[in-house]
RNA sequence: GCUCCAGUGGCGGAAUCGGUAGACGCGUUGGACUUAAAAUCCAAUCGGGGCUCAACCUCGGUGCCAGUUCAAGUCUGGCCUGGAGCACCA
C-alpha cells in the first residue's frame, strides 16, 4: 500500500468504476424497507457553488448511512432547467438555450459524480425535456378538468426587466425575486392555479409535519394567514344615482363595530365611482390617478403617513343607526377582504393615525376596567370591556365578538367569515424557455385544451432570440395557427409557458418512475416511494417551493393519482455558506471553486470540510485553514491504515462484528471500549438531526485513540493485530459515507471484498460501549470540590460512603453539620453542609 | 409593528434527562526531528488573584436582571443584542 495519500489518483479511479458498473442503482424493490433521500434539484447554471456541495453531502451521507443500515435508498438527481437564465444567455448571443442547458448539465454532471455522490443515474429527471414537461403538461389539463386552474383578467405584477409577469410569492420587497428590478401593476388575462381552494388544508396539515421545523411551518402558516371574523354590509343612504347600494366590510373585530365613524374603500374599488358625489368625483380622480401611478414600492413606503380623500356620500350603522362618511385611502387594500374596511380609530392603530390626521371623529367602545383610556393619545387594541355598545355594554369584548356577529346574522346583514392572505397562483410567463400551456383559442369555440394525446406541446425551434420586449415565441411562424380539437376551425395556440415552479412541484414524484413513457408516474409506485423521508435543501425556498408542492400533492391526490397526503416528511433547511462572514457570491468576489478544491485537495476533503465545522442548519464559514485541516486529517488517517496494512488480520477484515477479541491487558481492553463508544455516537449523531459536525469530532477521537494506543506498542503480538484491525476497520466502515473515496482505496488495499459502500454498518455492544471506570464528581453545596475515580459499577452508597470518606471532602466539612447527600448514579455526589 | 430563530474562549463550535462548562478542530505559543524548510510528532492555551517561578491553591465565568432547585449554558418571567420571514391583511 502506498505510504503517500493521492486522492486525485484515488478519486478518479474509484469515479470511473462506480460509474461503468452503476454502484448506485436502486431497485423499485429488493425486500428491504424504503427510504427516500432527496436534494432540491440544481437549476443548470453553469458550475456547482458550495451550497449545492453542501446540500448534496448532507443528503448523499444520509442515503449512504440509510443504505448500510439496511435500507432500500431512492436517492436521485435531476435538473430543473426551464428558466429565465437560459433565455437571456440565448439572447445575448441569439442562440438556442436548450443548447446553453444541454451543456451546463454535461459540466455539472461531472462535478456531482466527481463529488463522489450515490445517485442513481438512470432516474435522472430534466424538466425541459419533452418526455419530462409532456407530464408537466398532462398534470395541468389535470387540473383544469378539476377546475383548479383558470382564466381571469387581473392586476398583475409585472417585472419591465424579466418581461414577465410574477406569482405573489415571487414579489419581495415590491421587487422581482430574480432580478430585483421594481414591480409594477398591469392588468392582464392570466392563468391561475387555484391554490386557496386547499389554503385551509394546507394550515392544518402543517400539524402532520412533525418533522419540519417550527421556523418553515410558522413562515407558511403567515403566508396562508388565516384570521376568523364577520363581514357587515352597510346600507348606502345617499348614492347619487339614488339606487339601493351596500357597502360589505371585512373585520377582525366586530366586537368595535359601534365605535365606527367612516368607512374606507380602497382606490380600486370597483364600485368607487358608484359611491362618488359630483362635487368630490375631481378630487378623488386624482387621488385614484396618483395611487395607480406609484409602483408597490412607493405605496409601501409611504408608510405611517396615511392620505385619503372623502367620497361625499354617506352609510348608515344598522347597529346604531348612526350616519357616517366614506372615504377612498391606499392603506385598503382592494385585493384583500372586500376591499373596504370599517374604520374604529379608537381601537385600531391606522385608522386612528388616518382620523387624527382628518380630524374625524372617535367613539370609545372597549375600556380595560383596570386601567380605562380615552384614546387621545393612541388607539386602545388590546382586550376589554364593551362599553357604548348599545345591548351588548359590560360584555367581554371577546365574547361580543360573536354576539354582535350573531345579531347581524339574525337580522340578516352580516355573517361569520374566515379570511385567508393566500391568493391563487399566477403560473403565466410571457417567456419562452418554459413548458407551454396546452391550450388553443378557437375563433369559434373559445379556450380549448389540448387533448391528452395531443401531447406534448412541444417548443417552437424556429425562433428568434434576438426581440426586445416579447417572447421570442411569438416570432416563430409555425408555433401560432393550429387547428381547433373540438371543430377543426382556425385556433391559435396560447403563446405563455407555465411558471418554472409547475415543473418543479412534482418532480420528486417523478424519480419515483422516472423513465415511464405511459403515464406521468405509476401510482403503485409513487405510493411505495412516496412520501419523501427526508428532503434537504435552502431555507428560502420555504414558502414559494415547498407551498406549490404541497398544493401539488393534495390536488394530485384529489386527482386520484396519488394516496398520500404530505410529500416531505420530514425536512431539513440547511444553512447559507459563508466566505469571511458574508454570503458567497460572484459580486462580492468572495467564492470558492468546487473544482479548484476537487483538484487540491480532492473531493474527500470537500466533503469533510463542507460538514465539519457547523451542524447543518446553520450557517457555514468557509475558511482556508479548515480546508487544509481537513485536508491533513485524511492524510493522517491514510498514514494510520497505510503504515498498518501489514498488520490487518483478514478474518477481522471479513467480519469485524463476529471475531470474539480476547484482551488481556488494559490498553487493549480500553481500546475496544472506544470503537463500541465511537460507534455507539457517531451512530447516534447521525440518528438524531444529523449532526455532522459531531459525528466528524469522533472520527478525530478515535483515530487520535488508535494513534495513542499505537504510541504503547512498539510491538504487536497476534491479540494486538486483532485489537488493531477491528479498531481500523471500524473508522474505515465509520467513515466511509463521508470520505467515500479514500475508504474505498483503503478497503481494497487492505483486501476487502467488494465495495465498503456494501458493507453493513458497524454494530457496538452496549456493555463494552462504556468505560470500565467513571470519574465521580464530588460537590459541596453544589460546587465542584472533588473528582474520584471509581468502578463504573459502583453502588449508590459506596459512591456516598467514597464521597464522605475522601480527605479532602473531610477536611471541607469538617466543623460543619451535613444536611442532605444527593447521589447521581454513575455521575456524582452533592453534599449539602450549613 | 408582528412571528420565528439565535447569543458559550482569539475563532468554528461541544455539552442526550437540569448534574465536571469549553469535547473536537482552527489559530497562537513553546519544543522534538532536520544543515535548513516543508511535512510530521509532543506540549500549553477562559479570566482574575495567591506563590520568586512552577506544580499547586483559590475565586469568578455561558448577552443582562430576577426566580425555581441540593444543583441552571440547559427550566420560568422580564429585558438587551443580532439574524430571518411577514408587513397598511382591517
Amino acid at each position: 500500500m502506498k505510504q503517500s495519500y493521492y486522492p486525485q489518483e484515488i478519486e478518479k479511479k474509484w469515479k470511473k468504476y462506480w460509474e461503468d458498473n452503476k454502484v448506485f442503482k436502486t431497485e423499485n424493490d429488493n425486500g428491504k424497507p424504503k427510504y427516500y433521500a432527496l436534494s432540491m434539484f440544481p437549476y443548470p447554471s453553469g458550475k456547482l457553488h458550495m451550497g449545492h456541495v453542501r446540500n448534496y453531502t448532507i443528503t448523499d451521507v444520509i442515503a449512504r448511512f440509510k443504505k448500510a443500515n439496511g435500507f432500500n435508498v431512492l436517492h436521485p438527481i435531476g435538473w430543473d432547467s426551464f428558466g429565465l437564465p437560459a433565455e437571456n444567455a440565448a439572447m445575448k448571443h441569439n442562440a438556442d438555450p436548450e443548447k446553453w442547458t444541454d451543456e451546463n448539465i454535461a459540466y455539472m454532471t461531472e462535478q456531482l459524480k466527481m463529488l463522489g455522490l450515490s445517485y442513481d443515474w438512470d432516474r435522472e429527471v430534466t424538466t425541459c425535456k419533452p418526455d419530462y414537461y409532456k407530464w408537466t403538461q398532462w398534470i395541468f389539463l389535470q387540473l383544469y378538468k378539476k377546475g383548479l386552474v383558470y382564466k381571469k383578467e387581473a392586476a398583475v405584477n409585472w417585472c419591465p426587466s424579466c418581461g414577465t409577469v410574477l406569482a405573489n410569492e415571487q414579489v419581495i420587497d415590491g421587487k422581482c425575486w430574480r432580478c430585483d428590478s421594481e414591480v409594477e401593476k398591469k392588468y392582464l388575462s392570466q392563468w391561475f392555479v387555484k391554490i386557496t381552494e386547499y389554503a385551509d388544508e394546507l394550515l392544518t396539515d402543517l400539524d402532520l409535519l412533525t418533522g419540519w421545523g417550527d421556523n418553515v411551518k410558522t413562515m407558511q402558516a403567515n403566508w396562508i394567514g388565516k384570521s376568523h371574523g364577520a363581514i357587515f354590509r352597510f346600507p348606502v343612504v345617499d348614492a347619487p344615482s339614488g339606487e339601493k347600494m351596500e357597502v360589505p366590510v371585512y373585520t377582525t373585530r366586530p366586537d368595535t363595530v359601534y365605535g365606527i365613524t367612516y368607512l374606507v374603500v380602497a382606490p380600486e374599488y370597483k364600485d368607487i365611482e358608484k359611491l362618488t358625489t359630483e362635487e368630490n368625483k375631481k378630487a378623488v380622480e386624482e387621488y385614484r390617478a396618483n395611487a395607480r401611478k406609484m409602483s408597490e414600492i412607493e405605496r409601501l413606503s409611504t408608510d405611517r403617513t396615511k392620505t385619503g380623500v372623502p367620497l361625499g356620500t354617506h352609510c348608515k350603522n344598522p347597529f346604531t343607526g348612526e350616519i357616517f362618511p366614506l372615504w377612498t385611502a391606499d392603506y385598503a387594500l382592494v385585493e384583500y377582504g372586500t376591499g373596504a374596511v370599517m374604520a374604529v380609530p379608537t381601537h385600531d392603530t391606522r385608522d386612528f393615525d388616518f382620523a387624527k390626521k382628518y380630524n374625524l371623529p372617535m367613539k370609545v367602545v372597549i375600556q380595560n376596567p383596570d386601567n380605562p383610556s380615552n384614546c387621545e393619545n393612541e388607539a386602545y387594541v388590546d382586550d376589554g370591556i364593551l362599553v357604548n355598545s348599545g345591548e351588548f355594554n359590560g360584555m367581554k369584548n371577546t365574547q361580543a365578538k360573536k354576539a354582535i356577529t350573531q345579531k347581524a346574522v339574525d337580522e340578516g346583514f352580516g355573517e361569520f367569515k374566515t379570511q385567508f392572505r393566500l391568493r391563487d397562483w399566477l403560473i403565466s410567463r410571457q417567456r419562452y424557455w418554459g413548458a407551454p400551456i396546452p391550450v388553443v383559442y378557437c375563433d369559434k369555440c373559445g379556450i380549448v385544451p389540448v387533448p391528452e394525446d395531443q401531447l406534448p406541446v412541444l417548443l417552437p425551434k424556429d425562433v428568434d432570440f434576438s426581440v426586445v420586449g416579447k417572447s421570442p415565441i411569438t416570432t416563430s411562424p409555425t408555433f401560432k395557427d393550429t387547428v381547433c380539437p373540438v371543430c377543426g376551425g382556425h385556433a391559435t395556440r396560447e403563446p405563455d409557458t407555465m411558471d418554472t415552479f409547475i415543473c418543479s412541484s412534482w418532480y420528486y414524484l417523478r424519480y419515483a418512475d422516472a423513465n415511464n413513457d405511459k403515464e406521468c408516474f405509476n401510482k403503485d409506485i409513487v405510493n411505495k416511494w412516496l412520501p419523501v423521508d427526508q428532503y434537504v435543501g435552502g431555507i428560502e425556498h420555504a414558502i414559494l417551493h415547498l407551498l406549490y408542492s404541497r398544493f401539488f400533492t393534495k390536488a394530485l391526490r384529489d386527482c386520484g393519482l396519488l394516496d398520500f397526503d404530505e410529500p416531505f416528511k420530514n425536512l431539513l433547511t440547511q444553512g447559507m455558506v459563508l466566505k469571511d462572514g458574508s454570503k458567497m457570491s460572484k459580486s462580492k468576489g468572495n467564492t470558492v471553486d468546487p473544482d479548484e478544491i476537487f483538484e487540491n485537495y480532492g473531493a474527500d476533503t470537500a466533503r469533510l470540510f463542507i460538514l465539519s465545522d457547523s451542524p447543518p442548519a446553520r450557517d457555514f464559514d468557509w475558511s482556508d485553514a479548515g480546508v487544509e485541516g481537513c485536508y491533513k486529517f485524511l492524510n493522517r488517517v491514510w498514514r494510520l491504515v497505510a503504515s498498518n496494512a501489514e498488520n490487518i488480520s483478514h478474518d477481522v477484515i471479513a467480519c469485524p462484528h463476529s471475531v470474539a477479541i480476547q484482551t488481556t491487558d488494559k490498553a487493549n481492553d480500553d481500546l475496544i471500549r472506544t470503537v463500541h463508544m465511537q460507534i455507539k455516537g457517531i451512530t447516534n449523531d447521525i440518528t438524531n438531526e444529523f449532526q455532522f459536525n459531531t459525528v466528524i469530532s469522533k472520527y478525530r477521537e478515535l483515530v487520535n485513540s488508535i494513534y495513542d494506543w499505537l504510541g504503547k506498542k512498539p510491538e504487536l503480538n497476534e491479540e494486538d493485530k486483532n485489537v488493531l484491525s477491528f479498531a481500523i476497520v471500524s473508522m474505515l466502515k465509520l467513515m466511509s459515507p463521508v470520505a467515500v473515496y479514500l475508504t474505498e482505496e483503503a478497503w481494497h488495499e487492505l483486501g476487502g471484498e467488494g465495495s465498503i459502500h456494501d458493507q453493513p454498518w458497524c454494530k457496538w455492544d452496549e456493555n463494552l460501549a462504556k468505560s470500565s471506570s467513571i470519574t465521580m464528581v464530588v460537590q459541596i453545596n453544589g460546587k465542584v470540590k472533588d473528582k474520584i475515580e471509581v468502578d463504573a459499577e459502583i453502588s449508590k452508597e459506596d459512591m456516598e460512603k467514597q464521597a464522605l470518606e475522601s480527605d479532602k471532602i473531610k477536611e471541607l466539612t469538617d466543623g460543619k453539620s451535613i444536611i442532605k447527600v444527593i447521589v447521581v448514579p454513575g455521575k456524582l455526589v452533592n453534599i449539602v453542609v450549613k
